[in-house]
Parts: structure tokens; sequence; C-alpha cells
DNA sequence: AATGAATGAGGCTTCATTCAT
DNA sequence: GATGAATGAAGCCTCATTCAT
């Protein structure tokens, strides 16, 4: 159809914007990020962001969201295929890593992020939130049920949850720092290995 | 001596100007925050900013260090009252979680400031970055004894000396939020608890 | 000819796009009016208005003049029917208060425009001015044969037809206002008769 | 008192650019002014237009305001001074009249602004349609009673306020359009003279 | 002829910093 | 030493106009 080809078009389009915004708002975070800079990187005038974004905020907002979205998506993925909770712990992970490997700048955006709304306050991006949210209850799923079936201890679960998150992120810091030199697989299998065993003997 | 009166006159204005730094940076961010809100919180003109530090970015960098040196103290002397490795971790968590439960607006420009270093690359506050890898490396210590002496499992020590690093601001962040209904004494129990017995049994 | 069915369609073209100008520079005026938004109530596209119209303000220009040839040849076709002076007058009143109350964007934007021009200054719309000068003198002329012919006292025939030009816009911007519930004939009644006899007794 | 120094400066800067503002804005209208113009014609920065109004708009509305507040002060003071219904009017007349040619630019302004409205819409400066109805309120107030006392024919006596209001208007134009050679007395007697015998005989 | 995506100049506003008092 | 009025650079966004399709 003739409408397809312009539409195409236009997506290409509002890709490749999002793409640049992911760069600069990485590179530089929100408020030194400008309009200016993203429609440098992304090849094309100031005006023309403004016919794919009503605004700043909305850009990032998309482009925040739309890893966000991806991460999720994967991460259900990964542990619908995974059987045992052990596997799912470990699909959690590994899926994390792997995709945060490859999107780095989507993680620096999304760290700012949290920083900035430290603890909720921020005005923007409410969905970060809702998704860090959702991915801490898929989390606590798995681990109730593994609690229930005795795969692991009777912890609170949603504290625990949430401490597999954060260690996830954690690790995906360090990497991104360059602090890291163990491969991405020993990396995965030592966070496992924390988390299911500790660092206690027995 | 007269010179004493004017000195003690001074540093309370500096430690007025830098209290009032905190709150409104914690509140708003780096970007956010207005000399004149500064000003305005601290009580003085915003002149009178300019009399104490050379600019924003210093006021920052100085209310940032301030407390990061602050706990850095307080954990340095926890940690040597401690004797057993046990102790000692558990000494860590319970400084920290403590000294932000008081100090909630520097865990928030800290947590902020992570963000937005996101991995490094901030122009501000090497200082902080500093004082995490003095952190870590306190407890890479801590946890590189505890193996020699076979009081923990063999692990990559300074991967799980950042890893409890993470897990603690992950609490701290957490109650922050509100979403932590638990004491502080059992958020301490429950983190030290993961820490050393991770969530599988045995 | 082939010519001629061109020349309709593009004549209607014209007659749409300053119909809708009409209305958008009535509602918003010139600088609030946009290109998109005529062109949407047009119901053509932005770049079609640039095949018809060098640039906006040819457009509003356009407009302008359109309505003021219109009203100025009623207008001297009602005063070439009228005889007696009264008449003349009572006709000029009457065909513009007519005329306007079909009209409303073109009074408003002349309004608009008498104002903007503020004496004459403004960058638009010379003709608007000159059509405003020929009627007033039109009228000075019914004016000066009235006074040679003794059917009105000697006044200064000018200046007089300028209060009796603005007398009618201010009645026709009361009826637009809706301040007024005469009815029209009254108000035409209304303008010749205090035009005629004034407000004094004798 | 040190304050009172302060705020003669503060006032005197006020009244600087109110005074710059009016300019330009007779000048160029709203939309054309620029704050970068009134700030250049103040003699001040850009920045410091903004310690004084907080928006353009604002200084708009004072500027409009303030001398649309005089004017009414200036013709209500005329009228109580006046004792006849025929002196109330000619004071009227004369008061604006004379206000006017020594404030052109507010007349500049108002006049843009009255086109702008047409007709009521305009988003801005309602206080300018209340000066401007009160003007016409107390004038006809000023009919009413002289209709009461016979000292006027019984006319519509809101809409010959009307009438006259815009009569007065309208003689300010031509003047300032440079159109009307008679001196300031010459056409307040022809305004006075039109308004109460009419232009026919008797 | 018609379209509408792309452009980029230009405007309002904010705010860190300076400096005369 | 303290003040806060003044500055002006810099950013977001709008919209008239162009031009490839």
């Amino acid at each position: 159809m003739a409408r397809t080809k312009k539409d195409v078009v236009a997506e290409f389009r509002r890709a490749e914007i999002l793409d640049a915004a992911y760069r600069v708002f990485a590179e530089r975070g929100f408020e030194q990020a400008t309009m200016a800079e993203i429609a440098a990187v992304a090849g094309v005038a100031k005006g023309t962001l403004y016919l794919y974004y009503p605004s700043k905020q909305d850009i990032y907002d998309a482009a925040l969201r739309q890893s966000a979205v991806d991460v999720d998506a994967l991460t259900q993925a990964a542990l619908g295929r995974a059987r045992t909770a052990s596997e799912k712990i470990q699909a959690f992970i590994e899926t994390k890593l792997r995709y945060f490997e490859e999107h780095r700048d989507f993680f620096r955006m999304s760290e700012r992020e949290f920083g900035d709304r430290a603890c909720g306050r921020g005005p923007h991006a409410k969905h970060l939130d809702e998704l860090r949210l959702e991915q801490v209850k898929v989390l606590d799923q798995v681990l109730q049920q593994a609690v229930r079936r005795k795969a692991i201890r009777p912890i609170r679960t949603e504290a625990a949850a949430s401490a597999i998150f954060d260690l996830t992120r954690s690790i995906v810091m360090q990497r991104l720092r360059g602090a890291r030199k163990a491969t991405l697989d020993d990396d995965i299998g030592f966070a496992f290995d924390l988390t299911w065993k500790g660092i206690g003997y027995r």
C-alpha cells in the first residue's frame, strides 16, 4: 500500500530518534541532554524531533519505556521456559545480564532514573517504577512457590526478590564500569551461587 | 584569639549552608536545585553562598563528601570493634542502615549520584566513587581474611563485597520508599541472614 | 476551453482558502493564526496554500481586501441610489450595519487591523487604510454638497464624515458583543437620528 | 529609611520598564514586541525584566492597566468638577483628548487591544474592557440624569454614551494620524458641537 | 497540482554567577 | 562580611516556508 511506505519511513525515523535519545540521555542525563544534541545525533533538525514526540520529556519517557518493556518481556519469557525455582532465578539473572550487556545505554538511563527518582519522588517515568515492581513481583511469586515447595528456605520473599533484582543491577554496573574481569557466564554463575547459597559454609 | 571567633562563625555558616544544600539537592537533584532555594533554606542571601563555596558544583561535592566521610568513618569504627567475620559483616550492614535511617537526604543524594554517574562517567564527585571503592575494599579485606580462615566459602570476595554493599543500598531504598514494614532490626537480621546463608536450604 | 476549467477550479480553491483564512484570522488575529489551521479549515494541505498565495501575509491581505472592496462597492451603490443627503447618510449607515451583520468575521479582522495599525503604522494592509479613506471621502463629499445646499449646518465635513464612519463601527461592535438588544432597524434609526440631530434639544 | 532608598530605585526601574514596554507594544503590538527590544529600550538586560514582572503578558497588562486607571481617574475627577450635563460631556471629551495627546503610546496600545479583543474574545486584559465599561457607564449616568432633567432629548442613553466614547476615540486617532490639522481646542469644540447638535439644522 | 515531512530561525524564560553598596 | 539586583548565556519549543514525492 501507498500508506505503508510512509508509515515505514515514519517508524524508521521514530526509531532513529529514540536511538539517538538513548545515547544522549545515557551519556548526559535528562537535564544535561539537549534537544539540539539529540537532533544532531539523530541526524535531523531540531524541529523534526517535535514531529515525532511532543516534548523532551516524552522522548525520554518513550526511550525509557521501550527497553523497559523489552527487558520485561524477555524476562517473562525466560522465566516461562524455566522449570524449577533455581532455573527460574538463574534465568532471571542471565536474561538481564545478557540484555544489559547489549543495551548499556538503557541500563545507564534507568540507573540514572532510579537515582533521580530516589525513593519515589521523581516527576518522570512512573512506568519505570511500575516495571520494576512488575519484575520484583514476578520474582516474588517464583520465590513464594519455591518456599511452598520447600525448594528454598522460608524467607521474606518480597524482600529477597528485591535483593536479587538489585544484586543483578549491581553486577551489571560493575561490568559496565569495567571493574569486572570475569566472563559474562562466570558472573551469571557467581550471582546465582551467591543468591542460592549465601556466603557462609553450609 | 580573634581569629578563632571568626573561624567559628565561618565554620558555622559553612555547615548551615551544607545542611541546606543537602536537603535541597536530595529533594530536587543537582540540576533542579537552585542556588536561590539553597540560600533561602540556609537563611542567607544568594551572594553569601559564594563567599563560602566557589560554585554550585562545589557545594554539591562538599555536601556529598561530608556524609560519605562520616559514614565511612562510622563503618570503619564499627568494623574495628567487631571481631569475627560474621560480626563484621553484620556491623557493616547495621551501621549503614542506621546511618541512612537518620540521614535520608544523604542517601537520596548519593543514589542520584550513583545513577547520574551511571557507571563512572559523571563529571562530579569523584570522591563518592572513591569512598564507595574504599568501603567495598574494606569489606573485601574482611571477606578475604574470612576465606583464609575458612569462616566463609571460597568465593570471589571483591564481587561479593560489592554485592553486600548493594544489597544494603537496596534495603535502605525500600525502607525510604515505605515499602518495608519490618523494623530496622528485622531488616538488619534479614540482610545478614540472606548474605550469610543465601536462599537455598543448607 | 480546457484552460477555463482549470481556472475555475483554481478560483474555487482560492476562494475556499480565503474563506478559511477569514474565519481563522478573525478568530485568532494575524499572529496567532497558523498556516496549519488555515489549511485544516480550508481542507487542504499546508503546502497547497503556497500554490495560491505566496505567504501568510498575502493571504491576510487578500482576505482583508476582498471584503473591503465588497463593502465599498455596496456602499457606493447604495449612496448612488439615495437622493437627498439624509437618505445618503442613512444608506451609508444601513449598508454597513447590514453587511457586517452578515460578515462578522470581516468586521473582526478589520477591527483588529485598525487597532494593529494603530494610526497608520502597521506593516500590513495599506489597502484597508485606503479603503477607509475612500469611504470617508465619499461621505465627505455627500456632506460637502449638503452644506452647500444648506441641508445641514456648516461644519467641518471631513471630521464629521470620520465621526459617522466610526459611529457606525461603534454600533457594529456593540452588536457583535451582544451588548445591543435593539433590532438592526432600530439601531440604524438610532444612529441616523443621533447623527442628524445630536443629543440636545432643538 | 534604608529601605526607602531601595524601594525608590525599584519603583524607578519598574516605571522605566513600563515606559519602555509602552513604546514597544505601541509600536509593534503584543506579538511582534520582543522582550529583547523592551529590555534594550529600557536599558536593562533581558533577565532584569523578569525581576520586575513575571512574564511578557504581565508587563503588557501592567502597561495597559496603568494608563487605563489614570485616564479613568482623570475623567471621573473632571466630571465631578463639571455641573451641567453639557459641561460634563465637554469635560469628558476634553479630558480624554488632552490625556491621549500626551500619552499617544497608551492610546495606540489600547486601540490595538480593542481591535485584538475584537468584540470580547481576546485572551488578555479583561481590565481594559472593564474600564471601558466603567467609562461608558459614567457617561450613561450623566445622560440619564440629563434626560430626566430635560437637558437633552429622550434617547437611548447607553447607546449614546458608547457613541460619544467612540467619537472621542475616532478624533484621537485622526489626530495621531496627523490627518487633523485643527488645534486641540477646536477638536474638543467640534466633538462637543457634533454630539450636542448633530449635523442637521435645528 | 497536491502533499506534508523537514527545516531552522527566533522567542520567552531560567538561573548560576558577579559586583556595587 | 553580607546582600540581592543585574546580567546574559543557553534551552525548549513554534511555525512559516520549502521541496521531494
